[in-house]
DNA sequence: TAGTTTTTGGCATGAAACACCATTCTTGAT
DNA sequence: ATCAAGAATGGTGTTTCATGCCAAAAACTA
């Protein structure tokens, strides 16, 4: 079993990796004060933990047309168990949905929607969520511009 | 100066290296059906182009004790153009906002907070938030559990 | 301190990235 | 339809990187 611990050496990497995800392991022991082979062997453990979850290119989402993120609150008419389970089955399964939260408080979802155009969102709404049953309300605001979007998490 | 059109190998790329940052130039070229070399120019290209804005390790807040998500709703008092710099300044500091997009409706702006604990939260609300003058109203909804979050936008 | 365990750093091997070039494909004009 | 010009492709050689292995160093325990 692994080690479940991660010291300064683990969080200065994965902090690098975050910035850079494609940083060689000798660029790593650089920046972390470390050869590159215990490097590689702590990326790896952490991979195998479940610590670092995968790697992704990140996109502009304006540059590929696809300029709208949305984020629309949504109150389910009940809180039964299979209802939410059938609700994060279609919300997993639709592509425009790239994050969803459920939250406390006066609404139980959160979504962040990526779409082209409006009416695009239009569609979205039209053909998918509103046609799910067991929502209640759905309420939309829209993102004029992103401020941030950093990547980095404050370890 | 580089092309400017993307066509459909190029999303075939962009997708897959949503899904993989890492995958090698030869495995993308079987994945969209080219040979490696042309992929790897593709793939710069797609950097110089700023269509690919960098490559980062998708982390497992739990694992790294960062569990919770808070999202706060900011009214600010005037929407002058030297108050939203300043605004934006600050969120650009604070590595405890990984997320900030400017918002159409009541509130202008929706931040991702991720922290260790509430009590981290408070700490963040009264020695930074609250103290940006120009602030009227914030509004925090606690996230209870990521449902979805994919990296890869609907091409 | 001595023994045990863990972590490190170097090395060899196989794979990948990168730059270069001939060939093929596409395009546009006649 | 033909031909020429430009662009994209796929292969090759060189350098760099990842990976597995092992001895040495460090940390930890008794």
């Amino acid at each position: 079993m692994p080690k479940t611990r991660l010291d300064d050496i683990d969080r200065k990497i994965i902090d690098a990796l975050q910035i850079d995800g494609r940083m060689t392991a000798q660029q790593l022991a650089e920046k972390v004060g470390l050869s590159a082979s215990p490097c590689a062997r702590r990326v790896r453990l952490m991979e195998d933990m479940g610590v670092i979850t995968s790697y992704t290119a990140v996109i502009d989402q304006d540059l590929v047309d696809l300029p709208i993120s949305v984020f629309a609150s949504i109150k389910l008419e009940r809180q039964r168990e299979d209802e939410l389970e059938r609700f994060n089955a279609a919300i997993t399964r639709w592509p425009e949905v790239v994050d969803c939260y459920l939250m406390t408080g006066q609404r139980d979802y959160l979504l962040r929607v990526v779409v082209r155009d409006l009416h695009a969102y239009e569609r979205f709404l039209k053909e998918k969520l509103t046609r799910l049953d067991g929502v209640a309300s759905i309420e939309s605001s829209f993102a004029l511009a992103q401020i941030k979007r950093s990547n980095r998490l404050p370890l």
